[in-house]
DNA sequence: TCCTTACGCAACCCGTTGGTTGCATATCAG
DNA sequence: CTGATATGCAACCAACGGGTTGCGTAAGGA
């Protein structure tokens, strides 16, 4: 689970469709909203009300900070994870880009269609 | 891959997380990307150029138009896929959701620590 | 110190996915 | 009509993903 290596290149470029599918999980986009909406939380707070096990929530935290959508910042014997808001910026500016580009191609139809 | 109902309630809820998990592959976000910038192309037209066989494209075709991010319109012998940009709108919202709550955090985070 | 809590690691299970190939069918061109 | 083109369908396969369980260990509290 890319446990490894402590990512040398930190400013290293990040798909655009690894951020989706990191986003592509019920349970992923759920802990999500739930990190955006308030404070850092342990594992062990994101894990209670859930019916899944410590580790099945774990692994989506790995998931979600490889894409780096969030980070974990160790504390005593816990380890809370944050929102991290920048991956989420970029995605906004992607969608942005593409219905931009639908738009013009609408744009140039009508203009071929009405000549 | 659900090839079959003619999808009775054409307005059905949209889950997020399968559009994200649409998006969340390196072929379909190219394909997305190009029916987004041009018009509406054919199966044989979209597999032209790429290195996969046809039906892995047809594949995909048919997981972006489950989650309504395409569209197909048989035309003759071909059959042509075109944008939905309906559900990229949607995504944009949501993202802009999300991070409006994160603000909302950290603006309340820094009147704690102003006290 | 002793018990409990919060983790990380590893192995394992099984359904889903991405991809391929082969074949049948409908449409278009000559 | 005949051949080529554009698809759809089905079977098959390897790899990945989401989940679980068991175990070892570090940090806190009584």
């Amino acid at each position: 689970m890319s446990r490894a290596g402590p990512d040398t290149g930190s400013a290293r470029r990040r798909h655009h469709a690894s951020i989706f599918s990191a986003l592509g999980d019920e349970t992923r986009l759920a802990l999500i909203t739930v990190l955006a909406a308030g404070e850092p939380r342990s594992i062990a707070q994101l894990t209670g009300g859930s019916r899944m096990s410590r580790q099945a929530i774990t692994k989506h935290l790995w998931v979600l900070e490889d894409a780096g959508l969030v980070h974990s910042e160790p504390s005593g014997r816990e380890n809370r994870f944050a929102f991290d808001p920048a991956p989420v910026h970029e995605l906004q500016e992607y969608l942005t880009r593409v219905s931009a580009q639908w738009d013009q191609v609408l744009a140039r139809l009508k203009a071929l269609v009405e000549g």
